[in-house]
DNA sequence: ATCTGTGAATCAATTCACAGCC
DNA sequence: GGCTGTGAATTGATTCACAGAT
């Protein structure tokens, strides 16, 4: 047993359930930079965060030690070393699918940007939307996704469009190297295994806050 | 043996992690069922939702014993089950709080109406959006949504607002007696004990997402 | 022969509780 | 005295594996 020195290839894996909750902290974080805080315990920012302490210092562990016993943590230094797990350091590129509603809704985002990630473009399959703009960016057809993914080094598409067109989509993205797709669509998604979906469905997420409403009342997680 | 009248309060809780699975099944045999599929195995179901056949079946023995042995699952009837446990044998209905574009995406989707929610009221807090149409619904202001709340026995809550006013929306639905919340906004709600609160946040799922992109490539979970 | 339903076993996540540092 | 970091204990989720139903 000699672990110390750490190659990068075979670093600690986080858990998954604690990757999912660094962005929440990430956010959390940020807030308080604007408000002027730089100091928060893993009490306060329990608090923030809806869960307990004990969970934030175990998640904020894996990151290494980077609070200060009797203190708490810096919260600039703990805003750098999440982007650096999470890999936002450097920027991400996305390619938009879709250009209805949501795919506006989506470009618009502003959340995107500021957080490392760049949309390259929209695209469509309706000739009709193409050259308009969505959110500063013009909307380009769906066939020239590949070109736009290997030009632009894209790395991560997000699947805007009605279900029925969802599969279709996903196809075009994976036959154009993408490797990691949001979906957004109402329809699960069959992608090589290699592939990674993450799936966001707003029906499903009705059904279930309906599930712990129509239950006892108060449940779930944020 | 004499399961039948199983009283109400004391119904075994199904674990979490499979109630957000339930949706997935949901959507998966309501489209078997436009393709005429009548009967699947829980290996077919969970090669359709990417799953294992293993935990298909323990999710849905917590709905009780509805599979037929060396055979498999009637859909129509499993269908009729998933929804009766998620309380979707009833019409929910919602309010969408923000008519901006997200808030115009979310009252359009068309996977609403068809799933058992139905969204009574669109409000904003700029009059000059009320009175517009939004997806068939008319824009109402914000100061009409306790009324909106009562009058029309509305149970969930959509924050489609910008960050910098969702806390406020929170808060008004919150006082509404609205007790699920579903959170678009990027920004971790404070509300009371008693209240559910989902959030999606486009930038979040990004950030998970690339994550698993940097580091490996292939994982993650639809 | 096939496929469900479910205890038992395993694996993962959370919480406890306290030693170590400020 | 206050707060982090972390093994140990606990709780929860997943997978195994097989008895039982058709």
């Amino acid at each position: 047993m000699k672990p110390p020195s750490r190659p990068e290839a075979l670093r600690r894996r986080i858990p998954d359930a604690a990757v999912t909750r660094l962005p929440v902290y990430l956010q959390i974080l940020n807030k308080s930079i604007t408000e002027g805080v730089s100091q928060l315990s893993s009490d306060q920012l329990a608090g923030l965060a809806g869960l307990n302490a004990a969970k934030v210092r175990k998640d904020l562990s894996y990151l290494g030690s980077y609070g200060t016993r009797g203190v708490g943590y810096d919260v600039a230094y703990l805003v750098y070393q999440i982007k650096r797990e999470l890999g936002l350091l450097n920027d991400w590129k996305v390619v938009v699918v879709g250009a209805g509603n949501l795919g506006n809704a989506l470009t618009n985002y502003a959340g995107f940007s500021s957080r490392g990630f760049e949309v390259s473009a929209v695209v469509d399959i309706d000739s009709a939307k193409v050259g308009k703009k969505v959110g500063g960016v013009v909307v380009r057809h769906v066939d020239d996704l590949l070109s736009i993914v290997n030009n632009d080094k894209v790395s991560i598409g997000v699947i805007a469009t009605p279900p029925a067109s969802a599969q279709r989509a996903a196809e075009l993205l994976v036959a154009a190297g993408i490797k990691s797709i949001l979906n957004f669509a109402a329809l699960v998604l069959t992608v090589p295994s290699d592939v990674s979906v993450r799936s966001v469905d707003l029906g499903m997420e009705l059904q279930i806050l309906g599930y712990y409403e129509q239950l006892n009342r108060p449940v779930a997680c944020q």
